[in-house]
RNA sequence: GGCCCAUUGGUCAAGUGGUUAAGACAUCGCCCUUUCACGGCGGUAACAGGGGUUCGAAUCCCCUAUGGGUCACCA
């Protein structure tokens, strides 16, 4: 078999050869030592998750760590999935969390040497590279329709051996060129098939960067290469793009494992150096008491949208992240508390192998402990900045009360134990929205020691004798003499030592006042809501329910 | 079904042949306290099961179970 002249009976029009991509247009990047290139390969389908920004954390880590290169890539090469401005939606998605591409595709088109880095912009790369394999008579046009594959499928079936293209079964592996010149003629549509040489015996070996050795068996199956559009499958573009791209590292989901011998035996045909292969965890969920990985249709935790919508700060999110991504991250921030994040050595062999199950509660925790390390003018625009684009109806309030919103966003944030009462700005505006007379609300209810006309009494007290510009000290004292004229312990110890010669303790008579105020039973202190709510609306609030 | 991957408290997890099996979140109790939050102290709670190997196994091997992935001209 003249393989050459197959090579150029199926690819006239292509003129260069491998050489010329590898040395005179992508050449050796000439990065430092242990510098890596990784990149995000997401298909536009305009659906970017969790699992996704998992993923393009750790790709993000390790090329910025090592003064490397990330690069984002779209893996166009499926028309039907396309969608409209899906590029779009996960550039500025991934820019919200703070993850930055050094190289490919961008809003204002692409930059770097290494392009295109649309894959359906690549046609004649991958042309090139096939054309090569058809001459090494390791690739081959295969003109089997859906139909002759699906019968040769159930043939299999019914004789219990493996399914697929492969073997005595790949029957158009050993076409002459007589046969292929006659498809051709007659404008037959065809593949590019790879022409394995595994044997399904044989197993191979291969290091994984998070999961260390893993052994497979070899690829058997003469998969496609080159759909009938000309368009490479996902094998062989990751195989082409990663190696042109000089690609050191590839992050990819754990669905890609058993593929991976396929990629293996793609490689090492080429003569081409493996890439350093990171296979991931997928992100699970808690169901109805079983594990099971995130699904995008069931759970809406999984959509960027999701935190976006609910106002979690991008920071919250990447430290929450870590925290899943390197098991000694925790250990390290309480060393570190003040460091950035991105400071922290992130590695692949802490990276777990098993799928981490999303916690919410974690979420929160880890976000409360991030906002209180950012000034509260930083919050405010943060605030702000989310309002415009998920609750519009209070970006006036809060643009009209700036100074105020400050002040509440901070009370008791600038002490030895400063509170961490914020979490996300959905739960933000809820915590500081009783300061706005139209979201006021009165919510909950009064002890139960009191009714309504002791609320009342108390309140008239509490109103004769508020003087705004008393300090914290001599307003609780005030708050004191009105609990014990009205038969309310002054210390709380002094009614747990009585309780029956008491109607209740100071506490209590704050509550009322608090409930008065703020229209709920927990809030920060009182004084200081006061005075950043100032006297006239206090007085106010107070008299309307006397 | 074949193949591959995984399995330590409710959750994330440390642990790589000898540990009282860490820590964090959650939870519960106590303390601090005018509420809440913060903080402090303490508690409950785990090596999926069964066989080996070994003086000794969470750690090594085998089997079983469970969960996950994959078997396309999708990625």
């Amino acid at each position: 078999m003249d393989y050459k002249k197959l090579a150029d009976m199926l690819f006239p029009n292509i003129t260069k050869t491998i050489s010329y991509y590898e040395e005179t247009l992508f050449p050796d990047r000439g990065l430092p030592d242990g510098a890596k290139v990784t990149r995000l390969a997401p298909s536009p389908t305009g659906f970017i998750h969790l699992g996704n920004l998992y993923g393009a954390f750790v790709d993000e880590r390790l090329a910025h760590q090592s003064n490397g290169v990330f690069i984002l890539r779209i893996e166009d090469t499926d028309e039907k999935r396309k969608v409209e401005g899906a590029v779009e939606t996960i550039i500025n998605s991934l820019e919200f969390f703070d993850l930055r591409f050094d190289e490919g595709a961008g809003i204002n088109g692409e930059t770097g040497n290494y392009g295109p880095y649309f894959q359906s912009n690549r046609a004649e790369i991958y042309q090139t590279v096939a054309k090569h394999l058809i001459e090494m008579g390791r690739a081959y046009p295969c003109f089997c329709s859906e139909e002759e594959l699906s019968k040769i499928r159930e043939q299999q079936i019914a004789e219990n051996v493996n399914t697929g293209y492969y073997g005595k079964w790949a029957v158009d592996r050993d076409l002459t060129l007589e046969e292929v010149k006659k498809h051709l003629d007659n404008n037959d549509s065809f593949v590019i098939r790879f022409k394995s040489m595994g044997n399904p015996e044989d197993t191979f070996e291969i290091d994984d960067a998070i999961r260390g050795r893993i052994s497979s068996p070899v690829n058997f199956q003469d998969i496609v290469l080159l759909k009938a559009n000309g368009i490479p499958t996902y094998h062989f573009a990751h195989v082409v793009d990663d190696h042109l791209m000089r690609v050191t590292h590839v992050v990819r989901g754990e669905e890609w494992l058993s593929t991976l011998p396929i990629h293996y035996e793609l490689f090492t045909t080429l003569g081409w150096d493996l890439p350093v292969y990171c296979h991931t965890a997928h992100l699970m969920k808690m169901d109805n008491g079983v594990k099971r990985k995130l699904s995008k249709r069931k759970d809406p935790e999984l959509g960027l949208e999701y935190y976006m919508q609910l106002g979690y700060h991008p920071a919250a999110v990447r430290e929450y992240l870590m925290t899943i991504l390197n098991s000694n991250f925790e250990e390290w921030r309480i060393q570190n508390p003040d460091s950035s994040i991105d400071d922290f050595p992130f590695t692949l062999d802490k990276m777990s192998n098993s799928g981490a199950l999303f916690d919410l509660n974690k979420l929160n925790d880890v976000s409360k402990n991030v906002l209180v390390k950012i000034p509260a003018t930083e919050i405010y625009d943060f605030l702000l900045n989310w309002a415009k684009e998920y609750k519009k109806e209070i970006v006036n309030p809060l643009t009209e009360h700036k100074d105020a919103v400050i002040k509440l966003l901070d009370v008791g944030r600038n002490s030895d134990k400063p509170r961490k009462d914020l979490i996300y700005c959905e739960q933000i505006f809820d915590f500081i929205s009783y300061y706005f007379d139209e979201y006021f609300k009165i919510v909950d209810n009064y002890p139960e020691n009191i009714d309504d006309q002791e609320a009342k009494k108390l309140l008239k007290a509490y109103l004769e004798t508020y003087n705004h510009s008393d300090d914290q000290n001599q307003w609780f004292e005030k708050i004191r003499v009105i609990a014990a004229e009205n038969g309310y312990a002054a210390k709380p110890k002094d009614y747990k030592k009585n309780p029956e010669m008491y109607k209740g303790h100071v506490g209590d008579v704050s509550t009322v006042i608090r409930i008065a105020i703020m229209g709920r039973s927990t809030s920060p202190d009182i004084w200081e809501l006061q005075q950043i709510m100032g006297e006239e609306k206090v007085r106010n609030r107070i008299q309307s329910l006397i």
